[in-house]
DNA sequence: AAAATAAACAACCGCCGTGAG
DNA sequence: GCTCACGGCGGTTGTTTATTT
């Protein structure tokens, strides 16, 4: 039998989301929390698919994600996860909470790939093609199967090469002094350092209910992955004003596309951040901060430059915890009950 | 200065797994 | 136990901007 699609193809809009949406959008979620997308084109009257609203939050309205310039640390992470689970971008993203799937998967399509390949061979799975040949059929490469001993023992086995991974990926960032370009440089791109979070149990890898995308997580209270909203608000409305002003420029500030949110904006700060929308000046303060009752700030994100080293030395305990002995039967209970 | 090309990123498409009825 | 709808995921495409010629 032939699925009906997930939305009228009649009527339905395509193409970029335009700020009215967003906001529409935004204030559904606010009101309504994630989740349930079907019902959010009728409710809101927006002519958009259910999936495509539930895209436009995950992967750019959704507070507490962070865009652009990957420092290197990331990159040597997604790097390293890549040749270990493959082309599974969700269960890379959930170790790099502040970055949707889409966004990495787009960084290694545009960058990485390229660069692995141009860097010629050798190293990690270098790449491209012969990574992605040898990586393939990764070893977690999960079958169809749904038991949960078997998700469970698959969860353990991405547990377990995501450590390695880390591992790896962290020893040889020691080999270099820590320079994390974006940290300064992403000028201000590693705000709001998550640091963690649900997802950041780092379970997460392939859960459906860990992704970093899962609707679920996001609406956990308990989940820091939401730098929230004043935040997220300021930044779109920034971005919006610019694009209104005709500013255009998509990566006039560096690295921001259409999308309001580039965290380069003056997001560097925690602070709420004036932004001129329309002509008028508006401050962030202003927006409903605690609209997103859900979410909760995490504690880090005010660290502001310091985010990626919270974090990674977050990763790092985590990590290394495994060197001290962590019986890889007990392995699953460890990361879940670990607490970035 | 204009045209062509490359790069970056947002969004869409289709498949799959899961849970509810 | 079966069917169907929903949501998640990965691959791919389209659009916009930057850079080069």
């Amino acid at each position: 039998m032939v699925r009906p699609p997930c939305c009228d193809k009649d009527g339905v809009k395509k193409g970029p989301w335009t700020p009215e949406e967003d906001l529409v959008l935004v204030s559904y979620v606010q009101e309504h929390g994630p989740g349930n997308w079907r019902a959010v084109p009728t409710r809101t009257g927006l002519m958009r698919c259910s999936k495509s609203c539930r895209l436009r939050w995950t992967n750019y309205l959704r507070p507490g994600i962070k865009r652009g310039n990957f420092t290197d640390q990331e990159e040597k992470l997604i790097v390293h996860l890549q040749a270990l689970l493959g082309n599974r971008w969700a269960a890379i993203a959930s170790y790099l909470p502040e970055r949707t799937d889409n966004d990495i998967k787009n960084y290694w399509n545009t960058h990485l790939k390229r660069k692995l390949q141009g860097g010629g061979g050798g190293g990690d799975g270098d790449g491209g093609a012969a990574g992605d040949a040898v990586y393939s059929k990764p070893a977690a490469q999960r079958p169809a199967s749904s038991s949960k001993g078997q998700w469970e023992r698959r969860l353990q086995t991405d547990i377990d090469m995501a450590r390695r991974a880390l591992r790896e990926a962290l020893t040889s960032l020691d080999d270099k002094p820590h320079q994390p370009d974006a940290a300064a440089g992403g000028g201000g791109a590693t705000t709001g350092a998550a640091a963690s979070a649900g997802t950041g149990t780092g379970a997460g890898a392939d859960s459906p209910a860990a992704s970093s995308t899962s609707g679920a997580s996001q609406c956990s209270p308990s989940s820091a992955g939401y730098v929230l909203t004043t935040e997220n608000i300021s930044r779109m409305l920034d971005g919006w004003a610019r694009k209104k002003g005709g500013g255009g420029g998509r990566r006039a500030a560096g690295s921001g596309p259409a999308t309001p949110g580039v965290t380069e904006s003056a997001s560097g700060s925690s602070e709420a951040s004036e932004v001129s929308y329309g002509g008028t000046a508006l401050s962030a303060a202003a927006a409903p901060a605690s609209a997103f009752e859900y979410e909760t700030k995490p504690t880090v994100a005010a660290a502001g430059d310091a985010g990626d080293e919270t974090q990674l030395s977050a990763i790092e305990s985590w990590l290394f915890a495994d060197a001290d002995g962590i019986e890889s039967g007990s392995l699953l209970d460890a990361a879940m009950d670990y607490t970035f």
